[in-house]
DNA sequence: GTGAAAGCGCTAACAA
DNA sequence: TTGTTAGCGCTTTCAC
């Protein structure tokens, strides 16, 4: 033990004997109901598994446990009532904080001082959250990606964003952005946050007479479908369609001559909303700070010149 | 509230009405240390990113909160000293038990009755370990794979093994006795459980001279290792070498015409770790029991004919 | 059916 | 420097 406070050496060495002989454990439940600080943060995502869920999760924890923090993980499934039940739990818990991916709907609904503890929201904000927030400059990713497809010389794109998440809004508005910049259409399809709902969706859209010559991909776990959706069309990129999307996953530079992605800084943003929510609790009165963080754009073969 | 216990409706109204104003919300400290339970459990693995681990990990915690529980995730990094250090905290949060994916120093020296809670091994067992545990056929999901590959005509088959999970010599064993019974040699290596010690070992074996005609590999972390060997290697399958391995992960479908795969029951492995804990905490005299899983041989490209 | 009181195992405050 | 005490917010028990 480390802890030297006032208790000469011959008392110290007594207590730690005993603690010895008596295998002591204290008893946390008992410490943090008498210091009144809980020494836990609450991690609530949509579903861990979630390749950047994960990381971010990793991430988090790692700079929690090095704070002498916990964390409590919780799957929401992009579900607003087990939200509104896991926040609940987070009061009952009496948490130091939380670190939030909460949907749209709850996005604007989050009020720090009615729940009693601070929270960082990760991934999805909106201009009207009341909370600190850390995400990734997602129009501008956005609009690099469509900005890297129309320099390939592509000119009919589509995007494919997910509907429960900010985050999909957000990347929705920098791919129109940058297409009516170009002048051109920039027509958008929007599927639930599911590998099945992304391969359907892009089966029929690539089924269609009128079918994009390029796709854009708002997210990992879409861009899965919408891989799983070419290869069961038989299509192939670039030559069929291009496609580019969000997340450097493990497997997107193993496909044919590679996935173009935007790589999301996942351990970064773990880290700075770690450490935001410590700042926070130093300075409870500084005004609310939202940190945007940049994505990387990867090229690869899927959205080279045809 | 659905609790019904001896009061009045007049009382119970008043008191409903007092928390609604009051907001009041429980303090689970409070109430943990009076009523000497915690509903808490502990989830020790390795690291939440293996895909493996977090397929389990949500399935347990899904169970968990079906069950009023809550979960408490720990990472090791397959290092004994933080297997002790989170089994420490696991005591002093007083939990009410712990599923534990130990590595192969650990697993032998977990005593639930000196750590004062229940344990259910997952993944990874031995013969000599006290405690519950649900495990994947080891042995035969490898000699499965092996069986395929003496089937398919390969002869000279290689295997590589993670060096730090009792897992990994299952594994080896089966993939041994297997080739042996077929009266062949059976050449293994044995790496760190991480992609690039995979990828690495992977590499410098496909370029000795008396490289095999196909590769088992023994789990999704070591299998990415290999394909991204390969890759770079310029070296295709199963032409240039046949692969096998163990987890169906999402993108084993995906690169050419599929990997051969053992695929674990994920779910069922966290419902049934779940369930057991759940049945030693009712009836903590029952004996031992260890359940084993059958994996899926999913044949793909990977393996077939040359 | 209801209210009062004790005490879970700590920490913080104070007295010696 | 050390020992004592009160009390965190609940649940349990017991008296009414």
């Amino acid at each position: 033990m480390l802890c030297n406070g006032p208790v000469s050496d011959k008392v110290r060495k007594r207590v730690e004997a005993a603690m010895a002989r008596l295998d002591y454990r204290p008893n946390l439940a008992a410490r943090r109901l008498r210091s009144q600080h809980t020494d836990t943060i609450g991690l609530i995502v949509s579903d861990i598994r979630n390749p950047f869920f994960t990381a971010v999760s990793r991430a988090v924890e790692d700079e929690a446990y090095r704070n002498g923090m916990r964390v409590i993980l919780c799957n929401t499934d992009e579900n607003p009532d087990k939200e509104a039940m896991y926040l609940r739990l987070m009061q009952e818990e009496r948490v130091t904080g939380v670190i939030f991916a909460p949907t749209r709907q709850m996005v604007a609904s989050i009020d720090p001082q009615a729940l009693g503890f601070p929270v960082v929201m990760i991934d999805r904000v909106s201009a009207d959250a009341a909370t600190d927030a850390v995400v990734l400059d997602n129009r501008r990713a956005a609009a690099q990606l469509v900005g890297h497809l129309l320099q390939q010389g592509y000119r009919d794109i589509g995007g494919l964003f997910g509907n429960t998440s900010n985050t999909g809004m957000e990347r929705h508005a920098g791919f129109s952005e940058a297409l009516q910049q170009a002048g051109l259409a920039a027509p958008a399809r929007f599927v639930a946050p599911s590998v099945e709902a992304a391969e359907q969706a892009v089966l029929q859209w690539l089924a269609e007479p009128a079918r994009p010559q390029a796709l854009l991909v708002s997210n990992g776990v879409l861009l899965l479908g919408a891989v799983r959706a070419l290869k069961s069309a038989g299509l192939h990129w670039p030559q069929d369609v291009a496609l580019v999307g969000f997340d450097n996953e493990v497997w997107t530079d193993l496909l044919g001559d590679g996935l173009t992605v935007v790589e999301q800084p996942v351990n970064e943003i773990g880290r700075t909303a770690m450490a935001m929510l410590l700042e926070r609790l130093d300075e409870p009165e500084r005004s609310q700070r939202i940190v945007v963080l940049q994505g990387k754009l990867v090229v690869r073969g899927s959205s080279l010149t045809l």
